[in-house]
DNA sequence: TATATTGTACTAGTTGATGTAGTACAAGTG
DNA sequence: CACTTGTACTACATCAACTAGTACAATATA
């Protein structure tokens, strides 16, 4: 498991795992089933503290992301979305946005704009 | 200007104007030379304190997205981004990852994806 | 069975961001 | 001149994030 804090983002440490791990399961470079570091273990690797890595584990359970077991571990849960087509829409839309009024801002065209769209749609393999 | 405040979102009140002033922006609601709400107009109008509302026209300032005259008000600057093209992807990027691994987990299929980003596009006229 | 491991829960405390409240001031307007 | 406007400053309260330490129930292992 590669993942690595920057402290001088503005992105909470535990936010920060979050978002790594899912990454990697998106990636398939976590795949279901798989047992992820412990808790004492990451907290180890990283230096930060053990309650933080547990209360990304916990945030990431509660999402579905993946499931633990005291004793055992935790390990990277089956894909599955209780939301509604709604919601999914909505969550979405609103981060859409926000990085499409970034590119109005900075100035990035269109067309350069769906070129890394792609891209990251091939990196992720939902083409 | 119509600026709404969701104070049940986790997102701060000063981080949300922003991001409604930027949109507005974006969307040419808000044209280029066009006088803002003063600072304490839109903090008597969303019954929030008027320093809040300095602090996004200061941040808005800095990003180079409005010019503010003491005495005269915030006006929409014009469009410009002094960041190198590596920082403008690499910003991007980020934001756009993080918004596909969401759909990834939410099981949204690539086709789906790509229509809503296509009526993103449109919507901001970058097509 | 006994021992170690693992995720969880809890308290206590620190730090920093956020927001409120109030005042004051320099620059521009009319 | 009086008035408006953005800015700056202090003081204060609240909350999220994080650290530190301890303890516990469930599981795995020898």
């Amino acid at each position: 498991m590669f993942i690595q804090i920057d402290n001088s983002s503005d992105r909470a440490v535990y936010q920060q795992i979050i978002d790594q791990v899912k990454r990697l399961v998106a990636l398939g470079q976590l795949k279901v089933g798989e047992r992820l570091a412990t808790v004492r273990e990451l907290a180890g690797d990283l230096l930060i503290n053990p309650n933080t890595i547990g209360k990304a584990y916990r945030q990431l359970e509660q999402d579905g992301i993946i499931v633990t077991r005291p004793g055992s571990g935790a390990f990277v849960a089956e894909l599955s979305s209780n939301l509604s087509d709604s919601v999914r829409e909505r969550i979405l839309m609103e981060q859409m946005e926000l990085m499409v009024v970034d590119a109005v801002h900075m100035q990035v065209d269109g067309k350069t704009l769906r070129k890394w769209f792609d891209r990251t749609l091939k990196k992720f393999k939902i083409e």
